[in-house]
DNA sequence: CCTAAGTTTTTGGCATGCCAAATACCAGAA
DNA sequence: TTCTGGTATTTGGCATGCCAAAAACTTAGG
């Protein structure tokens, strides 16, 4: 690469060296510290326990082996992400979602799902679309999803983000993983309840029906309808998730 | 709340303390530098100069009046919103976005407008729908909006805030605020453009039409329809706007 | 037993200082 | 002048330690 800050004259060496980018940035403890506190509180039940559950930046820098310095910098980085909120001198506490925040946020997720169906109409190949259907492949009038919940919920949400990476849009794909990061927390009791499971897999393959159809008005609507619909399941249903 | 950690007694003082919620948490200087180097980043320029623009910790320190800490964790919220990347043991330089992103971003934005209007048609009171037709009430067949780019501008910006606000959703509202302020550095150059500028007043009326109809499809169209417009736009003239 | 004043402990905020890697700089050799 | 080797400097990463506010705990008084 013409690197135009180069001291002195520029040797030779042609393009020998593409190719050779920079080797690996080891993560620092505060990306590390980051990643860890992350996966920590996606994997813990916040909305099990009817306190807040709360993070200590000593016991944490204890416990990861590190100083509370990169701690702090993991932590102010969560905050930013909207998991952890720091209250002066009281603690650090894991945010936790009110239902009206977890249907705002699908809602949102719809909005971007189908502006990402929209644009795979007009971009994506055939066959990526069509390999959509594998992720469903073992379910079917004999093998019926509402008798897999588990097994459904994790194809499910495979799906919707293979769905979403068919846009090639970083953005879209950002965000939306962002927001089923939070949207996770109710987790099982939601996305994968199985009342609303019988519903799901008629939806999705009328989704990529409507993609390979290359139908974009069509596949637009049916991907945010489907969406939707979940926002208002979980804002009808939602009851039994207190907060 | 029957709270099990509580001391000993709890006092009568029924609900007295309600609206009293917690005075003023005097923000930190994390806090107060994260503000100011946003905005800093916000004010300058990025895609004036060829070069990457460089911060510097200790420099920033200096200058704010507060140690590197805080700096360094205000550097650390700025590196989760995609503002900057900070190199290893090169430096902090100022994230440039490429014309592709940009355009990916203002799809982003599209989807969720869109999905605003269709929230907007279902809940929003009439008189406040009405009301964004203020924000180009200085503008007409008599006054039009490509003499007066610069003013145009910012009605349009503060039109599409208001619009969004108008869904009740804050997921949607903060979701497009940090956008806009990604899209933002190309300002001027884009969207206040005197060959789109031309178009963009009767679609935003269209909008607010189609709003005010309760039209929902109709409402949600248009206002994807406009937005994807600029994106189309951006990608189409986005050539003198280096990177 | 209950209240309330006083004391200790906890907790996030921040300043400092050192370290290693990467760079910039400089002098000496060809 | 042009390399080359070595040295000083710059820069982010991190560990430590102190501070003040707030909570938790203790104890004297009624």
């Amino acid at each position: 690469m013409p690197d135009p800050k180069q001291t002195k004259a520029s040797p030779i060496m042609a393009d020998t060296d593409i190719a050779i980018v920079r080797i690996a940035p080891e993560t620092s403890f505060k990306n590390k510290a980051y990643e860890a506190l992350k996966e920590a509180i996606l994997k813990m039940d916040i909305y099990a326990t009817p306190e807040p559950v709360m993070l200590d930046e000593r016991a944490l820098s204890e416990r990861l082996g590190v100083s509370r310095t990169p701690i702090r910098e993991a932590i102010a980085m969560l905050e930013q992400d909207g998991f952890v909120k720091t209250v002066p001198r009281r603690g650090i506490v894991v945010v936790r979602r009110s239902k009206a925040e977890i249907v705002d946020m699908i809602r949102a997720w719809a909005a971007l799902e189908s502006m990402a169906a929209r644009l795979i109409t007009t971009t994506a190949r055939k066959k990526d679309i069509t390999a959509l259907r594998d992720f469903f492949r073992d379910f079917g009038p004999d093998r019926l999803p509402q008798d897999h919940v588990e097994e459904y919920s994790k194809a499910n949400i495979a799906f919707h983000q293979a769905l979403i990476s068919l846009s090639e849009s970083p953005v879209l794909v950002d965000l939306t993983n962002d927001l089923l990061l939070h949207v996770r927390g109710y987790r099982q009791l939601t996305i994968g309840r199985k009342d609303r499971t019988a519903t799901s897999l008629p939806e999705h393959l009328g989704i990529i029906e409507a993609l390979e159809a290359r139908d974009t008005e069509l596949a637009e609507k049916r991907a945010r309808d489907h969406t939707l619909g979940l926002a208002a399941y979980v804002e009808a249903h939602g009851q039994e998730l207190f907060t």
